[in-house]
RNA sequence: GCGAAAAUAGCUCAGUUGGUAGAGCGCCACCUUGCCAAGGUGGAGGUCGCGGGUUCGAAUCCCGUUUUUCGCUCCA
């Protein structure tokens, strides 16, 4: 099957069995945003806690907390989002290309000052060791002109920007005649805000309302907390802070099924450490999430690391766990070294000290951060759509089999009676009662017992357990492994155990352990 | 946002020169069978994306619009 053709069974595929719906379909469906359904809810909330667990309870220095979608609003200035994250767009017509308008402007602008420059360069090489370049700047008629033209331009740019004059701009590239750098067309559209952050107001009167934004990133929350959880939690570095969470992002075109949504959530750990020693830690996480990764067993070829060249402004290192997707290998995961740009910033802004006194170096000092941060609803696609598979078996049929790991799967075993009488369908439930102690389970009676199998084996439920005559004599059952299609006779009293031993945390950590 | 394509039952789709909507699968009930899907009978389910127009009559022709998909663009 072809990629793009494999990529909508996976689309309809998680719509048919309950993992995944449109927003809001019955008004047509709501772009990038997506709803999960009562497996795909199960199957979320199962990565979330396979996450959690890893990252919170098993290790004694992360504690996780859960801060709320809302933050003051200077949170965003401090972070960086309100600048960076909003971007004037314009359009040309003709060329169908998109630019930034203020940078149309800088380049202009910058085109000038290396008229300038070079005129500056062309003195110097005729006056020699004379030449004054103060002087020369400030008294060169056509250098002068050129940098107060500069000068002029980004002036009247910044003020627009600031003023959100958005005409302004646009009449900026019109009287510059600036033309698309590619085609040298000047047919623009009009300038045009991209907020990346989506906004709302709060206070129920319009006019003593206060901006707020729905936050682009869990991380601030994480900052903004550093000092509470480390004086409460007695933390000492190095020590984490966890958390998972909606997030949100007003993306100009988001696609790829739950790839790139508008809401989605994140699941972060900030790790605070002594500066100088963040590359260090930096390894260790890039390494641990490796091994995260491989302990579900998805296939260690479907991994790749992509190192970040060129870094974000807070970032000293940085680098992306790849995941071969039904679209090509793409970002799953950021480790990222932060460096003390957040608490720093956060310090600055807030005017509060968020420091840590090291007894072991006698000083206090803002500490460094490395970042993991994992998009829950890739890992959804990952694990979904890597676990869907079509397999041709022995007789000439094939199946439609998702092979979740057991610890993920929304239900963890069917119980099937053979024939619905007999006395047969009584015995199934008084099983159903008992592993719905432990599990997820459903009990299904409709149609013959290998469609049931087969329906199973597409929902991602690892476990069949069928009750028939021999059943109600010697209390034993088939256990029909979803993978294998193997079955064999177990007695009903050891199901909890062996259901547990394929499905636990505990199991699937071990697992994890001996990748080592 | 621009360009292209698409929109008919839960799903996949058919629907002739415009004449009042159909199949397969699925779903529900009953019968039959009983360890690897597709036996029988019956049934539910559609303002043909939405709004206008042309026409005696529109799923079908025209215009607009919405949504989706793909490409471009953007992407800490």
């Amino acid at each position: 099957m072809i990629q793009e053709d494999f990529f909508k069974k996976v689309i309809s595929h998680a719509k048919e069995y309950g993992y995944i719906f449109a927003s809001s379909e019955i008004y047509d469906g709501l772009s990038a945003v997506y709803d999960y359904g009562q497996n795909g809810a199960e199957l979320k909330k199962n990565i979330r806690e396979y996450w959690w667990k890893s990252m919170v309870q098993m290790n004694q220095n992360i504690v996780g907390i859960d801060a709320a979608i809302f933050m003051h609003p200077t949170t965003w200035k401090a972070s960086g989002h309100v600048d960076a994250f909003s971007d004037p767009l314009i359009d040309n017509k003709d060329s169908k290309k998109r630019y930034r308008a203020d940078v149309l402007v800088e380049d202009y602008a910058e085109k000038l000052n290396i008229k300038a420059q070079k005129e500056i360069e062309k003195a110097r090489k005729r006056f020699g060791d004379a030449f004054n370049e103060n002087e020369f700047v400030t008294t060169n008629e056509r250098v002068k002109k050129y940098l107060s033209q500069k000068d002029e331009i980004l002036s009247r740019l910044a003020k627009d920007l600031t003023n959100e004059n958005l005409a302004g701009v646009k009449q900026l590239i019109e009287e510059l005649e600036i033309a698309d750098p590619e085609t040298g067309s000047k047919n623009w559209t009009d300038v045009r805000q991209f907020n990346l952050m989506f906004s709302t107001k709060m206070g129920a009167s319009e006019d003593t309302a206060t901006q707020m934004y729905l936050r682009p990133e869990t991380a601030q929350g994480i900052f903004v907390n550093f000092s509470n959880v480390q004086k409460s939690a007695r933390m000492k570095i190095p020590f984490g802070i966890a958390q998972t969470g909606k997030a949100f992002r007003n993306e100009i075109v988001a696609r790829q099924f739950i790839f790139r949504m508008r809401e989605f959530e994140q699941m972060e750990m900030q790790f605070f450490v002594r500066p100088g020693e963040e590359l260090k830690w930096y390894e260790h996480w890039k390494e641990k999430r490796y091994q995260w990764h491989l302990s579900l067993g998805l296939g260690k070829e479907n991994y790749r690391f992509h190192d970040h060249e060129k870094l974000a402004h807070y970032a000293n290192a940085a680098s992306d766990i790849e995941f071969n997707f039904p679209f090509g290998f793409k970002e799953l995961e950021g480790i990222h070294s932060r460096t003390d740009f957040d608490l720093k910033a956060h310090e600055e802004f807030s005017g509060r000290k968020l420091r840590f006194f090291d007894p072991e170096m006698n000083e206090s000092y803002v500490p460094y951060v490395v970042e993991t941060s994992i998009g829950l609803d890739r890992m959804f696609l990952a694990i979904f759509s890597s676990s869907l598979k079509e397999e041709d078996l022995e007789d000439g049929s094939s199946r439609t089999v998702l092979k979740l790991p057991a610890v993920l799967a929304p239900t963890k075993a069917a119980i099937l009676p053979l024939i619905k009488r007999d006395g047969l369908p009584e015995l199934a439930m008084k099983i159903v009662e008992n592993l719905q102690l432990d599990f997820n389970v459903l009990y299904d009676e409709k149609d013959a017992i290998g469609r049931r199998y087969r329906r199973q084996d597409a929902a991602g439920t690892p476990f069949c357990i069928t009750v028939d005559h021999a059943s109600l004599e010697d209390n034993s059952v088939t256990l029909r492994d979803r993978d294998t299609m193997e079955q064999r006779r177990v007695a009903i009293e050891d199901l909890t155990t062996l259901i547990s031993n394929e499905v636990d945390f505990k199991s699937w950590h071990k697992k994890g352990i001996s990748l080592h």
